[in-house]
DNA sequence: AAGCATTTTTTGTCCTAGACAAAAGAAATT
DNA sequence: AATTTCTTTTGTCTAGGACAAAAAATGCTT
């Protein structure tokens, strides 16, 4: 039995969003413990887990928190496929979808050598490493990956790239392009993908990785010369925070620098600063 | 001005921490929105964040919290002197600190190359990158680095490390050691040392990362047949908690598999489970 | 002194329920 | 089709007290 601080930590939701849960939607319904504090079993603890997953692929509190256990399994059942499907198939994606999800990492990294060294690295990244990493998270999503079955292929994925990033060598001279994420956003493959294309494409980059206070990344940008900073949102994010940052972000930046933003979180975007411009993987 | 929830986020440190601290020792200072709510300057976050490296260090918030910000500098700006004056200076390591702390990556980076090939890669990470990961976090406590100066080094020695692990070529078979953190513990870098040592030796290794449940551990270890899970724990975490996290973790995994644990945490432990052993870097 | 047990101090987590604004969806309008 | 307006949904923040866990300090034993 664990308690709500213990939950807020194994499923990334707040304690007032549990408490807050519980009150509207009759769930989780934690028991007490002596001290009258809640305490929570590991099966309500694995269904928040899932509950997580759906919200995090854009369904609503309202709609899958009251769902019984049975409604929620299908509805995470179904979603891999559709989206999927609504894609298209490719064989030799699929082929990497189950090497990922059998889990047999050593097969699964020849596989990824072999493609890689047809297609090259830009390609290679575009066309098999972004859309292997979109399977990945809805794989998460619906359920069919345990959690450290989807710790140890993003863990690979990531040593895979930067390894044949070094392989490719990284260009000499003073950074053009500072990559990003503000905090509160985890989400470090889109970075790294974007810094594989401009490393590939000649372009020096700084990744600071994720969370990076706003101050600091003006800071950084400044001592190191960069003309560009590239900023990675997901899905999380929501339009107006993404909108405020980027607003206080231009107006603390020198002019001369551009600002590139990224990720699933900017679909939806409109009315940018003036410095700002939506940059896809393939435009690099 | 942010509201507390952001503050929470900058710093680490939880709101109601926050708002017990204000009641305690005076500090922070919140002003108020026209919503009653807290509202704190950038002063005061960068106070804050400066209170928490301290923390980290080991000082109790009795002791740091209430000081004034001349106080609070001094003792920071003496912590790294200390600490390294303690340990004794070692001339081929200071250039390589000079180096880190001075930004110069691509200096660092041919540096560390050639500590690497004379060295070798186990006496590498014995005698080289582990002491350098211990002061760039004192560098950091002193607050001699800039957050995103501290981000970068840190990505750029796993980098290193991980291109250089590549490069010895992972162990084919079966993986014979598991290695994780529990949740809420982030310090990857040990976990990295351990693994590099551990193929070096030749042994497969299987690194899920930080912030693994303790379920997925133990399924993990279950299903990938590994005769040992090796954990690190970082000075944050509480002796109890390892204990109470360790017994349950012996008690849930097959009695074949082996424990070991690592890390700046486990050095005031005593009376151990009969399964968990204590290895440092060395001993690998 | 070093190891262990006990007491005291320090410290963080959790509780309540209501208020409220920000976010998202739906509907209406240009 | 894009923008504006309205409505519903959703998460964050407030307070101060209670309390136990953690760490330090003390006392005791070897």
């Amino acid at each position: 039995m664990f308690a709500i601080g213990s939950v807020e930590r194994d499923t990334g939701i707040s304690r007032d969003t549990l408490r807050i849960w519980e009150r509207r939607y009759g769930f989780p319904t934690p028991e007490r413990n002596d001290k009258g504090e809640r305490v929570y079993s590991a099966e309500q603890i694995q269904r928040l887990q899932r509950i997580r997953r759906l919200l995090d692929q854009g369904f609503r509190p309202g709609k899958v928190v009251p769902l019984e256990d049975e409604a929620l399994n299908k509805l995470a059942d179904t979603l891999h496929d559709v989206l999927l499907s609504q894609r298209g198939i490719d064989p030799a994606h699929t082929r990497l979808i189950d090497l990922a999800s059998s889990g047999d990492i050593p097969a699964l990294n020849s596989a990824l050598e072999q493609v890689l060294a047809r297609e090259g690295l830009s390609s290679f990244v575009l066309d098999t490493f972004a859309p292997l990493t979109k399977s990945v998270g809805e794989l998460w999503a619906a359920g069919r990956l345990q959690i450290f079955e989807e710790h140890i292929l993003t863990r690979h994925l990531v040593r895979f790239l930067e390894v044949a990033m070094s392989r490719v060598g990284y260009p000499p001279g003073n950074p053009e392009v500072l990559l990003g994420t503000l905090p509160g956003e985890q989400h470090a493959l889109g970075l790294l993908m974007a810094e594989a294309l401009l490393i590939n494409s000649g372009r020096a980059t700084l990744n600071l990785g994720t969370d990076v206070p706003l101050d600091e990344i003006v800071t950084a940008a400044e001592r190191s010369g960069v003309s560009t900073v590239a900023l990675s949102f997901s899905g999380c994010y929501t339009r107006n925070a993404i909108r405020d940052d980027l607003e206080e972000l231009a107006e603390r930046l020198p002019r001369a620098i551009r600002i590139w933003i990224g990720g699933d979180g900017v679909r939806r975007l409109r009315r940018l600063p003036p410095s700002v411009e939506i940059m896809s993987l393939e435009s690099i």
